[in-house]
DNA sequence: GAAATTTGACCAGA
DNA sequence: TCTGGTCAAATTTC
C-alpha cells in the first residue's frame, strides 16, 4: 500500500483514495460535458470509467478487509491484510473450467433479506433486473428449507460470473435470505442494442443502468447495519432511488430495478440504499463503512447514466441533484 | 426445438 | 468424513 495509507489501517484506503480521485477527477469532467452539453456518449463514457474505477476501488477494499462475516471479524480485530497485486481480480476470478470442482470463494459476497411475493417454495424471489438461471438446489443442514442456486443467464455468453443462492428462511416462509455472489460482468445493454431500439427510448441507458443498480445494488443492502447510525446513512445520501426520489431522476426501468417500490416496504426498493433495516439489518453481520461509500459511488454512477439517457427534460432536474451529490460526496 | 428447471452425482474445503 | 457448491443429464415448459 503506499503512504496514504500508512496511518489509516484500512486495508488498500490508500489506493482507494487515489483511485476516488480519479473518480472526482472524472466527474468534474462529466459536469463540464453535461453543462456544455456534450454528446451523450462522451457522458456515457465517462460514466464507464468511473464505473471502472468504482469497481476497481471496492475489489481494494474488498481485499483489504474482507467481506464476509470472518472478514469483517478479523476486520474488528483489526487485522489489516496486504494489498493484493491485481486488485480488480475480485471479480474476474479466472477462467474455472474445471469439471465439477468448487471454486475458491474469493468472489464478493452479500447477504440481503427479502420477502418472497410468489409465496411459493424457493422460486427466484426477486426480479432484481438480472436473468437468473437455476442450477441447483440443496437440503442444507439444519435449515426447513432447500437453498437454491442460481447463476446469471449470462454466464457463457458474457462470461459472466454472478451467482445468488437462494433460501426460505427457517422462522419465516415469506422471507427468503439471498446471498449473492460476484459481480455482474455483464450488461444487458449489448441485448438491448442489438435491438436496434430508437435512442430516444433509451434502453440503452436503461438497461445499463439496471445493470450497474442491479449488480451493484446488492452489495449496498447491508448498509443498515450501520446500527450505529442508520440515520447517518439517509443524510448523506442526497438522493436515490426511492418513492421519495423525483421521479424525474428515476429512469424509465426504476419498476423494474432493485431500487424501485412495487408495492411493499419489504422488497428491494427499499432494501438497497434506503432500507430502513427493518428486514435487512438483523442478517448483515460483515457491512462496514465501505458498503456506504461504495453505495453512494453507485448512486452518483447511476444517477450520472441516468443524466446521461434521458431527454432534456429529466437531465435538468438532474444537474441540481448532481450538484448536491457531488459536492456532498466529494466535500 | 430451444430454453429453463430438476435432480443425482461429483468434488473440494473444513 | 461431512457439508455445501457445482456440473450435467434428464425432464419440463414455453
Amino acid at each position: 500500500m503506499e503512504s496514504a495509507d500508512g496511518s489509516n489501517g484500512a486495508g488498500g484506503g490508500g489506493l482507494v483514495v487515489t483511485e476516488l480521485s480519479h473518480i472526482k477527477e472524472l466527474v468534474r469532467q462529466l459536469e463540464v460535458h453535461l453543462g456544455g452539453g456534450s454528446s451523450h456518449e462522451l457522458c456515457r463514457h465517462l460514466t464507464t470509467q468511473i464505473f471502472s474505477i468504482t469497481e476497481r476501488s471496492i475489489g481494494i477494499m474488498t481485499a483489504s478487509s474482507g467481506l464476509d462475516a470472518a472478514g469483517a471479524r478479523k476486520r474488528a480485530a483489526g487485522l489489516a491484510s496486504p494489498l493484493p497485486a491485481t486488485p480488480t481480480s475480485d471479480v474476474a476470478d479466472g477462467p474455472f473450467r474445471s469439471t465439477k470442482k468448487r471454486k475458491v470463494m474469493e468472489k464478493r459476497k452479500h447477504q440481503v433479506r427479502v420477502s418472497s411475493p410468489g409465496g411459493g417454495a424457493g422460486e427466484n424471489p426477486v426480479d432484481d433486473g438480472h436473468s437468473w438461471r437455476k442450477y441447483g438446489q440443496k437440503e442444507i443442514l439444519g435449515a426447513k428449507h432447500p437453498r437454491g442456486y442460481y447463476r446469471c443467464t449470462h454466464r457463457h455468453s458474457q462470461g459472466c460470473l454472478a451467482t445468488k443462492q437462494v433460501q426460505r428462511t427457517d422462522e419465516d416462509p415469506a422471507l427468503v435470505d439471498v446471498i449473492y455472489h460476484g459481480d455482474h460482468t455483464c450488461v444487458q445493454r449489448p441485448a438491448a442494442a442489438g435491438q436496434g431500439q430508437p435512442p430516444e427510448h433509451n434502453p440503452d441507458a436503461s438497461s445499463f443502468l439496471q445493470s450497474l443498480t442491479a449488480g451493484l445494488s446488492v452489495k449496498t443492502q447491508g448498509l443498515p447495519a450501520l446500527a450505529a447510525d442508520p440515520q447517518g446513512w439517509s443524510a448523506t445520501a442526497p438522493f436515490y432511488f426511492s418513492s421519495s426520489t423525483p421521479a424525474s431522476v428515476r429512469p424509465a426501468t426504476a419498476e423494474r430495478s432493485p431500487f424501485s417500490a412495487p408495492s411493499t416496504s419489504e422488497n428491494w426498493g427499499v432494501s438497497p440504499a434506503t432500507s430502513d433495516s427493518n428486514h435487512v439489518a438483523p442478517y448483515l453481520p460483515f457491512e462496514d463503512a465501505e458498503w456506504r461509500g461504495r453505495n453512494e459511488l453507485q448512486e452518483v454512477v447511476s444517477a450520472l447514466v441516468a443524466a446521461s439517457a434521458p431527454p432534456a427534460p429529466a437531465v435538468d432536474g438532474l444537474d441540481e441533484l448532481l450538484d448536491i451529490d457531488i459536492a456532498s460526496f466529494f466535500a
